[in-house]
DNA sequence: CTGAAAGCGCTTACAG
DNA sequence: CTGAAAGCGCTTACAG
């Protein structure tokens, strides 16, 4: 649709109206009004004239001139993907950490989606243009030899996937989270416990089975490659997954425990559950991670491995604001690693003492 | 904490620098690159000179030069309110809309977070210093002589509770839709239908009042005020009315249906009902309101009253651009209101032929 | 077909 | 303490 044309008739007042309305210069008008650091104060009368003045004129500072001037849009970028589902949980709870961080700040925040992360490398540089000052990655899938990060843009990563050379990636300990979670299960008398997972290629799925694994053989328990059910991160995939597990399974027990990759994971899980007439948590458990809205939201509510994600988007801007400040290629910077939290609700109950089923 | 100090060493490269790089003067370059419409095309061999110079340079147009240039940011403002919960599904609909449109016309979307709407007067003409083009307001409570719009900014609204001057208002028919779910309960035998609603104070609110009043009267069903029960639109409300009402209904009969002034209310009450042993249909059936992500995510999925919030976010964008680019005062426009539609799943079922309790 | 000039609104040195 | 000058990067008329 190309850019649209012309705008405004009614003008928005000036600097210069400011100051011809309080029959000063432009520039003294500048540094009463926006508070310029010419050392020079101006005199006490004059300056409430000016105040004055700009007052009865609704004068506002124009930030596209402002930010010519100073170089600075006041603004930082966000970009995630947005596929046809819109969004999901889990970007927003990010999502809400970083407005609120900006906000502290007095920075603006502006979104920019990309459909596909094949767009990332032409739409980044599109976006790097002067209208933001700084760059928050989400969940990116890239490697480092895949996208050129435009160079005079600072930037920001949360859960890359692979840290990206001089970006500093903010993520949270996901290993010892899972590890934590099934070694409470464990302790509540679970063995057979199923693990449907995201995608194998992110990292943090690794992590995930990695704790899984650890928290088993610590507790001598045997790993059992047929438990662990590779998906996507969203409900669709849960159901279809443990769908089609039910489909073959042939004789095997039911597990004890459903362990899922995300709370969306876990959601469709619970529908397919309920679909086949067994409870939670008295015929299966079920557990997800992130502890998103959908956590709280489902019947019963569930046990989840709480990861800060509003936290670490506050966190981002931050780190974001130090790049942009003093700005200069800092040595690659390690990444930061918030700790999680099994938070226990009731979609997670002792196994029954009669489970007589037997695999 | 202020506005921060000064940036980028390594700046990008400008058009005098593509100019000077391909021998010929910024605005050829500028109209080369730029597509500026200055009549004359540059002859071929100079155009692709100029456009490998800008290549070799990475050259990306400065967006705030170009905006104060052309008095235009390609940037559209959201405001909205998000309390301490963060954002509620409602939004969420109505911003992946916005963002949508506003990608497909190239245009920016930045979101400006409220925590009150008491703040809205300072914090709007804050916003509309010239970082945005125009501006979409969301569920506006305030009168028009609460608060006075900054005359230089476009603004849409959608649902606002009082319409602005010169604003147009985007809605939708939430009396039919009220009006269509409840004569298909009746039809499904439901007599005794419970209303939670919203806070009275809200248009919405009264609409669907007065549709659920107007299918009861037309199926000559007795209004019974005490089945009305005012709340929030949030869950936590749910949970609270309806536990007050349990609290105190002595030995009046259940109701056959809840009708929920929201999707989260609904979650609220299934909650309860859940807690207190009750099944969802088979007990009491509970019908929301949105459509929102909340109504496929709760087991059963929640039979609810569509308002197609992603289709009114993107007609916002439209009705903002055509505001931006035609600017004048028009004469106060009619709201535009698009149809809503039940849409039936499993929480909502035929009332059990045997259900002998009275009021 | 191409270039020199002036301006968008705000700032930062630099003179008075 | 205050003003005249020059510049941020891009555009739009207006001359050649």
């Amino acid at each position: 649709m190309a850019r649209l044309k012309k705008p405004h008739p009614r003008r928005a007042a000036t600097l210069a109206d400011v100051g011809r309305e309080a029959g000063v210069s432009t520039m003294a008008a500048s540094a009463v009004i926006n508070g310029g650091q010419t050392s020079s104060r101006i005199a006490e009368p004059t300056r409430r004239r000016i105040i004055a003045a700009a007052e009865r004129l609704g004068y506002r500072r124009n930030a596209a001139a402002h930010a010519l001037a100073n170089r600075r849009m006041n603004t930082i970028g966000v970009v995630s993907i947005f596929s046809g589902g819109g969004f999901n949980h889990y970007f927003l709870e990010i999502f809400n950490g970083i407005l609120v961080g900006a906000a502290q700040h007095e920075q603006n925040t502006t979104v920019f989606s990309l459909n596909d992360w094949n767009e990332v490398q032409s739409r980044l540089t599109q976006f790097c243009d002067g209208r933001i000052d700084g760059m928050i990655l989400i969940g990116t899938p890239f490697r480092p030899s895949d996208v050129a990060l435009p160079g005079h843009t600072p930037f920001v990563s949360i859960h890359a996937n692979h840290p990206l050379p001089g970006v500093r990636n903010i993520e949270s300990d996901e290993e010892r989270g899972a590890y934590e979670l099934i070694k409470h299960s464990l302790n509540l008398g679970h063995r057979r416990i199923m693990h449907v997972t995201g995608p194998h290629s992110d990292v943090g799925v690794r992590r995930r089975i990695r704790g899984y694994k650890r928290a088993l053989a610590d507790a001598g328990v045997a790993f059992d490659p047929a438990l662990v059910l590779p998906g996507q991160y969203n409900a669709e995939s849960g159901r279809e997954v443990l769908r089609a597990w039910f489909a073959t399974r042939k004789k095997h027990a039911l597990p004890h425990l459903i362990f899922c990759g995300s709370d969306a994971i876990a959601l469709g899980c619970m529908e397919v559950l309920t679909e086949r007439g067994l409870r939670v948590p008295e015929d299966v458990s079920v557990a997800g991670f992130d502890d998103t809205l959908a956590a709280r939201m489902t019947v019963p509510p569930l046990t989840t491995v709480r990861q800060p994600l509003r936290e670490m988007g506050r966190m981002a801007v931050e780190e974001l604001l130090a790049r942009i400040e003093n700005w200069e290629t800092k040595p690659a910077a390690k990444p930061v690693i918030f700790p999680t939290q099994v938070v226990l609700r009731s979609s997670l109950a002792t196994v029954p003492a009669p489970t007589k089923q037997t695999p």
